[in-house]
DNA sequence: CGGCGTCTCCCCCGTGCGGGGGAGACGATC
DNA sequence: GATCGTCTCCCCCGCACGGGGGAGACGCCG
């Protein structure tokens, strides 16, 4: 009984070279696909794969929010592979926390993610499940993300963080938005009141402790 | 043919606890122990074992530089398991770029610790070896980290900046470390220039970036 | 011994930063 | 139509910050 794959990514292209890759193995079969995250809830329901092999980063529905949806509503569900190009990628981290089972960089060797899949459908998950786990839990520590998702950060709130994180002065930021100075400066006070934080520095720290800009 | 495990940990206690679980294992023996880094290489050279479990953070020699002289001086070398008491250590992921091959949290399981073990010899090194090694290897960017090698900070330095990184001002630090604000300043300028940040919010960033200080 | 580096502290000075408060324009919602 | 939230911009003000330059004390090392 062949393990059966879900291949979840809004490239056609990727989604044909994991096909490739896969079904060159007689003990894989890839029995689906879907281009965004929307449409894996009915697909999962319909075929029950057994593994999903998902991208985080989707139009519509990401990956993250499409892995929990698929653990909330599907009984016994699939086990969940993320698939992103970029290592460090904080989607991923989130992916994982969200109950997802493996990670797969895109640029793997295809005998790597031939055993990729065979393994999260053994059901071994990861290496250290409880390392690796609550690294992925620990990513971002609890109050930072809390701190954070209470903030309830305005769409240009946001930015203004990024921004801020990336080390820019009011005066940078505003040129790089195309407003005032004293537009931007409304905006850092919104969000340093917002977090809690006494100036930019402590927003900074926030912003990485939180997961809201990772590292790398 | 048994897997042969060496021992290295600065806490009596930790390392009787791994003997006491790994040698209840019928295929596992540990045939020695070290208290640090340094007596690390005389007794692989002696011994000879498939699995070096080396604890991250000794005195004398850290598990990292023991890693490193082990894979540079040993022929064949041992596979090697860094064993850590947190997740998110900065210190495991540079133990893993310098060429461990798997991690251990101290309060895994018995069953989890044994079974790391038997992978590690088996060859079996992280589930996804690409991506984890090199989310190890991005793990603080590399330029990043050449800026805060190169820039060679004083003792002095160092504390002040992980405390900037905690979002203190600069009368903060110096209540911290029971000097005056002009000290601090004199620190906090010399940190400037060295990281060749302008302000203080740009010397955070450089920190979380290059994995001086890590989220979590 | 004389240098060198580190840590400590001092003064002056400009300015970017952040708080407080106010206000107009627009769109969504009721 | 009125209300609310968001984004935009303005003024005043105090202050922490950071640069420049200088200096004494200590320990290390050639």
């Amino acid at each position: 009984m062949p393990v059966t794959v879900l291949l979840v990514d809004d490239e056609p292209l990727v989604r044909a070279g994991l096909r490739a890759v896969l079904e060159a193995q007689p003990d894989i079969e890839v029995v689906g696909e879907a281009a965004d995250g929307a449409a894996v809830i009915p697909l999962v329901r319909q075929l029950r794969p057994h593994v999903v092999a998902m991208d985080v980063r989707m139009p519509l529905l990401d990956g993250i929010e499409a892995t929990k949806a698929v653990l909330r509503t599907i009984p016994d569900p699939p086990k969940i592979l993320v698939v992103t190009t970029f290592e460090n990628d904080e989607y991923v981290y989130r992916a994982l926390r969200a109950g997802a089972d493996g990670f797969l960089l895109k640029r793997a060797r295809p005998s790597e993610i031939v055993h990729a899949v065979r393994l999260v459908a053994e059901g071994e998950t990861l290496l250290f499940p409880t390392a690796v786990r609550s690294l992925a839990a620990e990513y971002g520590n609890r109050e930072a993300r809390e701190t954070l998702e209470r903030a309830a950060l305005t769409e240009r709130e946001e930015v203004v963080l990024r921004l801020i994180a990336r080390g820019l002065t009011n005066a940078e930021i505003a040129a790089q938005l195309y407003v005032g100075t004293e537009t931007v400066k409304s905006h850092v006070s919104a969000v340093l009141a917002k977090l809690g934080a006494r100036d930019r520095t402590q927003a900074v720290i926030t912003a990485y402790e939180s997961g809201f800009v990772s590292p790398a």
